[in-house]
DNA sequence: TATTGTTATACTCTATAACTATA
DNA sequence: TATAGTTATAGAGTATAACAATA
């Protein structure tokens, strides 16, 4: 019945519950675009065997900033533990690597190898593809714009 | 150390990481918003004993759309099976009800009970305060255009 | 034959506490 | 005594497939 009928199709559309109050939560309203930006982003680097959260920590490795592993943790709101299985994930891979900090040796400073770099220049590039894809819907100005809001309430 | 250097904490501080490209990426930027958000958010709902994922099944159920299980799950992102373990604990809870649907009574309307609607306008009034603190940085203005930007992505 | 809700199951993600080595 | 990283473990969240009732 209600594929033989069109009217229903779209009267059950998920789009009418647009105008439920939940809709306008600008709270829920990041969630949901959050986990279709993870969605489309962890589709967009499955090629590169890596997934949006892999790809934050290589990146942090690879900016030159010399991150210890406490600081990852700190920057990404991930404990400890979890830092720990991300980067035996991308040092078994061959794309990081832990070095002893001179200056504090219970610290292990995280950087990305040659080959980290190549496949972090790599995963970037596809990952602005993705990010245009979701955000085909505005103009450069408003993501412009949409960036610099973001910004205001990340950190 | 590092405590007695302030110098060093400073150095050290997860601020310095807002240089690397990835705080400039918005997939990056909407994740770590939404992570403040929902924690937020689920902290203000914690004397209700409910999480956001609880609320915002319950505020469809409470909007007068008369949703259905499978309708609940096309918004909400979530399998059909997530959506029996949401509904069972709202049910439970005496929140929910659910309603053969006459027009097809495979499918499950779900409504909110008296007692639903009294605690979903109070989850709703706590929320709306916890977003305020999340959003303090952004102008009334500001406020608006975020919601308006990610309205447009979000579906 | 297809769809709704249900159940069972496994897999990932996240959170916690205890341990080691360094400070 | 405190901190960085590690390990182990349990809990929450998520995804998949099979099933009964209904279409």
């Amino acid at each position: 019945m209600t594929t033989s009928n069109p009217t229903a199709e779209i009267i059950g559309g998920p789009e009418r519950f647009l105008e439920a109050e939940l809709s306008q939560q600008i709270q829920f309203l990041t969630a949901r675009a959050r986990a279709k930006g993870s969605a489309k982003g962890n589709e967009a680097l499955v090629d590169l065997g890596l997934k949006v959260r892999q790809y934050s920590t290589l990146s942090l490795a690879a900016s030159g900033l010399k991150p210890t592993q406490r600081e990852l943790g700190a920057f990404l709101d991930l404990d400890p533990s979890q830092i720990v299985a991300l980067v035996d994930f991308l040092e078994k891979r061959g794309l990081v690597a832990r070095e002893v900090d001179p200056r504090d040796r219970r610290s292990k400073i995280i950087i990305a190898t040659e080959k980290g770099l190549e496949i972090h220049d790599e995963a970037t590039k596809r990952l602005l593809i993705a990010e245009g894809e979701s955000l085909k819907n505005l103009t450069s100005d408003e993501q412009e714009q949409l960036r610099e809001l973001l910004l205001k309430i990340a950190f």
